[in-house]
DNA sequence: TGGCTTTCTTGATTTGTGTCAATTTCTGTT
DNA sequence: AACAGAAATTGACACAAATCAAGAAAGCCA
């Protein structure tokens, strides 16, 4: 899932950012890490705000520094499904594309790290390596929404709650370094109607397979929010799912 | 859809080969071209015919010279989803990646214009432009996958029928150089059973569809796979989709 | 041409999920 | 502590699509 820094380039951090850049590779020396430190600047936003329309002219390329963006698409009538979910340290924007394809809206206080489109290209232009890099994360993304894919048209309403909910355990694992085996407890960083527009379900039905996974003791909830699992493997076998998980992180 | 010759490079016929590859940039010059010309080599299929299996070791990548595959996943239980189309000229494999995600199969008899994996990375990381091409079109991949997320998850039966015909019907138009619009005429290069599992549904209800919006006067049929499409504009509308088709293509 | 298989269509019935509506629980504010 | 608004739960019912089951049409090969 993540390549360890001896086989290949992670990202870095750039001057005084807080944040590791996923899309600025290691193996590319300070002179580009100087000339992103010109171009950058940060934007805030507050829960339920929009970053950009689907549509809209983008001129920068962003990671997320703190809180949580999603990715929508629309229909005229108002149907929407969530096509991606950011993180901190996750990359935003298209080198080489005028517009942006979907709705990025921040779902909690979102801080991201923007730089100007143009000089970043410039960069990527001069520095083979930043174009490997980012060519690799979104083939990641490809593989992420292609086995969304097929939980959105092939599972059913309970895996595909028991799917979303491993996905967010194993990468709450993944960023505080531990194994996702055993017992495991994390705060669910979405909302009823956002896990429904995620998995193309209703409000109404995750709220029903929520309380039935619970009645089943496949997970415990405490509040609303606060989920956890007693077995990991339990989960994953609820999630039909033999993948290792390289998923919409 | 595609960017006219002059605003950005576009793929570019190599040596004896039939088909121009897309991940080949035209602005790289007869140096490269050469190159790939020593790495190249050609495999042919039948229909029905596996090209590579999910999780093996895939030490090439490809461009499609004629013929059509597939991209599908598979659950254990046999459910199936297919995430992709591969059309002629269309390029598979994964720079930078050791194993194929996907099961690749040819749905007619295919043949295949193959470079070994190394080299060509190698050549990768030589000439920018075809890194960036190639971001281009992973990026493509990517939106059309996010377009069909939207899809599978938010559309009805008869809306996810639609799309995939005026998908088709549009492609259709764009390799033979005409507009899509008004009576258009095309072979639908699918089976039913094809069709469900590119939309997540099954292929009684593809049949039922097919029928319905032939009923309606929305599409004529002339044996199973032969369709013409009466007005485009009305095709678009039942697919319930204002945008330009960006599709998998 | 005739049989054979594959692909497709259509019908009857079931089922999972959506829809509509009422209530409860949570969260933040004064 | 009490209230207000948002978020989540639960129930009753409707409906779209799946499933099960025949049968028809098309393609293929002898």
């Amino acid at each position: 899932m993540m390549a360890p820094d001896d086989v290949h380039p992670v990202s870095l951090r750039c001057g005084d950012c807080p944040i590791r850049h996923r899309a600025v590779c290691a193996r590319c020396e300070s002179d580009e890490l100087e000339q992103l430190e010109e171009i950058k600047y940060y934007r805030s936003f507050e829960a339920g705000q929009t970053v950009v329309w689907s549509g809209d002219k983008m001129d920068f390329v962003a990671s997320v520094v703190s809180g949580i963006a999603t990715l929508t698409q629309t229909m005229e009538d108002g149907r929407t499904q969530m096509v991606g979910l950011l993180l901190p340290s996750d990359f935003v924007g298209r080198p080489g594309r005028e517009c942006a394809a979907y709705n990025v809206t921040a779902t909690t206080d979102l801080m991201m790290c923007c730089f100007r489109k143009k000089p970043f290209e410039d960069m990527m232009g001069r520095t083979p390596h930043i174009a490997q890099r980012l060519l690799e994360m979104t083939l990641d993304e490809l593989d992420a929404a292609r086995e969304w894919m097929l939980l959105l048209g092939r599972k059913t309403a309970r895996e595909k709650i028991a799917s979303l909910l491993s996905i967010i355990a194993r990468r709450d694992a993944a960023v505080q370094m531990r194994a996702a085996h055993g017992r495991m407890t994390f705060d669910l960083p979405l909302t009823r109607e956002a896990m429904a527009d995620y998995l193309g379900l209703t409000l109404e039905t995750v709220s029903r397979q929520m309380s039935a996974l619970k009645r089943d003791g496949v997970i415990e909830l405490e509040g609303k929010r606060h989920v956890t699992v007693p077995d990991m493997d339990r989960l994953m076998e609820e999630a039909g799912d033999d993948s290792d998980g390289g998923f919409l992180v």
